[in-house]
DNA sequence: TCTGGGGTCCTAGGACCC
DNA sequence: TCTGGGGTCCTAGGACCC
């Protein structure tokens, strides 16, 4: 395919919309007003922009492991995720650099800025992807597609970046249109014609058909997002599981979601390393998890918010993987708190990393909620029995003065009171800060 | 093709409660 | 004494996404 020329080479395009549809239209008929912006290569992208030597050459983005490459390495087979060793051996000139996220963060949040100046309907996906709602525009008789294209103008001129967007009545089909374009393309699936441009489509193209799916949807003889489609839904839930049959069964026929979602918070943070081969001493273990939990403790209370539980997360010398999560009784964002946690579950997943060599380490906190009060954890240094028994004037009082004495009025006690005896050794705390 | 660092959602069993 | 059904939470694992 030519570059950026292909949208007039599709049947099913359509580069003009009536826009005159009404608004009371039933969800089925609205028109192709979703966007999926997907910037090119994005890591790669930003690397040429800013040195011109790496410009039309093969770069991959990365070290150990490539990132991101370019085009011009992919065309010679590079991949992402793939071993630094292997894509030079597929590409012996390749250009690899390390990479800069200060800069992909930077160019990020002013592709965002062009999104969010588009339309107040953006729905981000990912650091270089997004999807934009646009049936709001066409009152001022705008088309989508002439959205898209303006929008990928005016990233290439304020940014300097290639971006492919897709345009359907969808997000998912206006996700598929993007993938199909790429690199540095627009496409519109047009509501009429999106059995025509979806059915031929490979299976893996579709959105939730990953290696397991494809595999065993292969191993039926289904190719195709068509073959699939000629399959009742019952099949494709007994073939899948309940959950992913229906999804499966909604995407195929153009039945999934019109509406974007906008308002999407995180709904867990979290941090992992790569450790390497072993063996590693436990101390090393350690301290490379609570390095992990700094960091996403912090930015838990960056972002004003707390956690319910933690999650810890361990790969293997034969990369089978294991977690381990407990659930506090009070959430927290208390640096020393979640140490505490994830230094329990590392010890009670003593015994596989005994047997199992470990090589990734990662912690993750979900169950996450704003911020609504002032807290900070407490360790006492012995174990104490009586932080909520005794009446008015138990231990509880005696804990909170503690507390406060020690942090301050400011300081709320709920999150401290976790005890032992609770199923959770909770001590062994580093000095709270 | 031997593998990085973020995430999301679903499933399934057990505990616990009514 | 034996028994039912439903709901929710917790934990562990799996599939998938970029």
């Amino acid at each position: 395919m030519t570059r950026g020329t292909h949208i007039f080479e599709h049947v099913f395009v359509s580069l003009v919309q009536s826009g005159k549809e009404s608004d009371e239209q039933s969800d089925e008929r609205r028109a192709a007003a979703i966007l999926h912006a997907d910037l090119d290569a994005f890591y790669a992208s930003v690397e040429q922009r800013d040195d011109p030597a790496l410009r039309g050459r093969p770069v991959a983005v990365g070290g150990g492991v490539v990132l991101a490459c370019s085009y011009e390495a992919k065309r010679r087979g590079v991949r992402t995720a793939m071993g630094g060793r292997q894509a030079r051996a597929l590409c012996p000139d390749l250009l690899v650099v390390r990479p800069r996220f200060d800069a992909y963060l930077e160019a990020s949040r002013r592709v965002f800025e062009i999104f969010r100046d588009t339309t107040p309907q953006v729905q981000g996906v990912s650091i270089d992807e997004a999807f934009l709602d646009v049936a709001g525009l066409r009152h001022i008789d705008v088309p989508p597609p002439q959205v898209a294209a303006r929008l990928r103008r005016r990233v290439r001129e304020t940014v300097g970046l290639p971006i492919t967007v897709g345009v359907a009545r969808t997000p998912f089909l206006a996700k598929v249109a993007s993938r199909v374009a790429k690199p540095d393309g627009l496409l519109v699936v047009d509501p009429a014609g999106e059995d025509a441009f979806l059915h031929p489509l490979p299976v893996e193209l579709l959105w939730g058909v990953g290696e397991v799916t494809a595999t065993k949807l292969r191993d039926r003889g289904l190719a195709t997002a068509g073959d699939v489609a000629a399959l009742p839904e019952g099949v494709l839930r007994g073939m899948l599981g309940p959950a992913a049959g229906r999804h499966l069964y909604a995407v195929v026929h153009g039945r999934t979601p019109v509406r974007i979602v906008t308002d999407g918070r995180r709904g867990s943070v979290g941090a992992q390393r790569a450790i390497g081969r072993g063996p590693h001493a436990a101390d090393f273990v350690r301290a490379a998890l609570l390095g992990l939990v700094d960091r996403v403790s912090r930015r838990l209370r960056e972002g004003e918010r707390l956690a319910s539980t933690v999650v810890l997360r361990l790969r293997f010398d034969d990369y089978s993987r294991a977690t381990r999560s407990r659930s506090l009784p009070v959430p927290t964002d208390s640096g020393a708190l979640l140490a505490a946690v994830a230094c329990a579950l590392l010890d009670a997943a003593a015994p596989l990393i005994l047997t199992r060599g470990v090589t990734l380490v990662g912690v993750a906190v979900t169950g996450l909620e704003p911020h609504r009060f002032v807290q900070q954890s407490f360790a006492f240094d012995e174990p104490r029995r009586d932080v909520d028994g005794g009446g008015p004037d138990g231990g509880l009082d005696t804990a909170r003065d503690e507390i406060a004495a020690r942090f301050g009025s400011r300081t709320l006690t709920r999150a401290s009171l976790l005890r032992t005896g609770d199923g959770f050794e909770a001590p062994q705390l580093p000095d709270a800060r």
